[in-house]
DNA sequence: TTGAAAGCGATACCAT
DNA sequence: ATGGTATCGCTTTCAA
């Protein structure tokens, strides 16, 4: 099969008899054109399988309806929810999501950013706050909004929509305080890689220390701990350690999950022998057996708000409006106390 | 701060005193351009702060280095494994994944297809074999390589990379029946949503069939059934149904893990008591005590060699070859027994 | 409501 | 190695 050149609107516009600026008019909704033309130059379009070229059209109008976000992973489900989030708030305005994966490194942030940056997007969104200087430089000179997402960085680029990471690790580290809880670990990975997970371990030791406990059992490994086998693994060396430890938070709701299986393996009870918390409100919280302990980040929240964000900066009857001023959108996190951390 | 309009090529090629078309070879590896202008262009393009435009480049050039991809969820670590080989096998190429999500709709589906073919993507990449009858058309005439992934289909449009969802259901029910197991049952959703899915449950009731054994057990619900919560309340209607029920196979390892808390929490051992046996090789599967038997779809795989069809397919050495033959890649699943279907 | 002309920002192609 | 010119397929703008 001869791969053939798609039909244009000239062509469209020879078959239906009219000229190609009344097929682009009769091909938009808001566009002045009779019905009969209309009909018309729609009938010629099926014939033909004419497909707008968005390509040209972007370049010819300005507007190329892209915007452009990047995630550190996509095997993350809170990034999946913020993404989802995102997607379904910007629904109905046409804009498209191109979707690029730094894999949890500034220096490949900075790679899709210039990546993207080519495709004109109309809005960009990145996560997090700590980026290259390279990078800042070009959001800065985007020329279009800039979002930074999962954090309220203390010195944005422009909008923000998130919550504060470093007070989430505290909000945790003085519950477990408060329910009792003296020698109190924590597991996460390294710190370069996640500033969002270090900034909560962060945040957890600045509690630990101002209530006079040990921060000794801050078990952060070179290595990531993302996943289950992560917090299996990372929990096995921390109670090899520190047997007496009695609670630990760990960096997600994964590695919570797999230090509670090693800790089971071992047999230690959870929450009784030792407690175990999470971070992000993963289904496997919810379901596993005790129920885990989580921070819940509003992840799918965080989509909607950005998408709210984008939308008020990209709305034309706003140039001179306070609407363009930098937003700040702070997204509401909730402590679930479940079984892990509860003994009866 | 105004947003103003950012500098064009014309821009650069004045600041460095050459013409615009000297930038353009300048800008790109391939092109011939003495290393002195190319020096004095970068530096000037360095200056103005300029970014190519690729939309422009897209239209001139005829290629938009675009490739369409729908996955039916962001949610669903085998998708995700899946973009993650994508794209790490479209790494060098320069092409760039523009994903949508169809929500398990084929309506969706349709409309997604046809909104990315307006940015004349190279090629398109489609989860499933079963499409709307209009969504087969658009892609039949898209005029790029198109490829089905996830599946094998009798019918394919063009190229396929997957594996044989009905055999992936047969394997796992003769595994069971092996296993010496009589009273077997099944849990998953609604079977027009996920085709994938209820292939598997069919092949999964043919061998039940054909080995003389009850398809009574087949817990077929309205809703999906892909997460935790839905597979232990499938498996709580189950058991309440069918006491007797001695071996479980779930639509995904999610499931799984779901039904399988819900025997925890009825006092029925896994697998003594019952086997209890996944879908999707998911981690869960293997850090859940006990681990559970899943079949894994080697989704990563898939994504990578999807890159490789794709790749083969654009290269432009081979107009006339054979290699523009309609691919069938067959992806190897494998079943991994776990304890959950062991009992020692 | 419709049409003609002039770009949008780049590259292909042909010269030099 | 570099430049000039003609598109690429569409929309904007201005007229009718």
């Amino acid at each position: 099969m001869p791969r053939s050149k798609p039909p244009t609107m000239s062509d469209v516009a020879k078959l239906a008899g009219v000229s190609p600026m009344t097929v682009s008019r009769a091909l938009r909704p808001n566009a002045s054109a009779s019905e009969s033309t209309r009909k018309k130059i729609r009938e010629a379009a099926d014939q033909l399988g004419y497909v707008l070229d968005s390509t040209a059209a972007g370049l010819s109008s300005r507007k190329t309806g892209f915007v452009a976000v990047t995630i550190p992973s996509i095997n993350n489900a809170n990034f999946a929810n913020t993404i989802r989030g995102l997607n379904e708030g910007l629904q109905d305005s046409g804009l498209q999501v191109l979707l690029g994966f730094t894999d949890y490194n500034i220096k490949e942030e900075e790679r899709l950013v210039e990546a993207f940056l080519r495709r004109r997007p109309e809005a960009i969104v990145v996560t997090g706050g700590v980026h290259t200087e390279r990078c800042r430089r070009y959001l800065a000179a985007s020329g279009v909004p800039v979002i930074e997402i999962w954090d309220l960085p203390s010195s944005p680029i422009e909008h923000s929509v998130g919550f504060s990471n470093v007070k989430a690790g505290r909000a945790m580290a003085n519950y477990l305080v408060d329910k009792g809880y003296k020698n109190i670990g924590f597991i996460g990975g390294n710190t370069k890689q996640d500033a969002r997970g270090s900034d909560r371990c962060e945040g957890f030791a600045e509690v630990l220390e101002e209530r006079g406990l040990s921060t000794e059992r801050l078990r952060i490994s070179e290595e990531p701990v993302r996943n289950m086998a992560q917090g299996a693994a990372a929990m096995d060396y921390l109670i090899d350690k520190h047997p007496d430890t009695q609670a630990v938070m760990c960096a997600s709701d994964l590695s919570a999950f797999g230090a509670m299986m090693s800790c089971q393996r071992r047999g230690l009870k959870v929450p009784e022998d030792i407690a175990i918390a999470g971070f992000g409100g993963y289904d496997i919280s919810a379901n596993a057996i005790p129920q885990i302990t989580t921070l819940e980040a509003g992840d799918y929240q965080i989509g909607t708000e950005t998408a709210k964000v984008i939308l008020s900066q990209l709305a034309d009857d706003n140039d001179e409006t306070e609407e363009r001023a930098p937003q700040r959108i702070k997204i509401a996190t909730q402590l679930l106390e479940r079984e892990s951390t509860s003994p009866k």
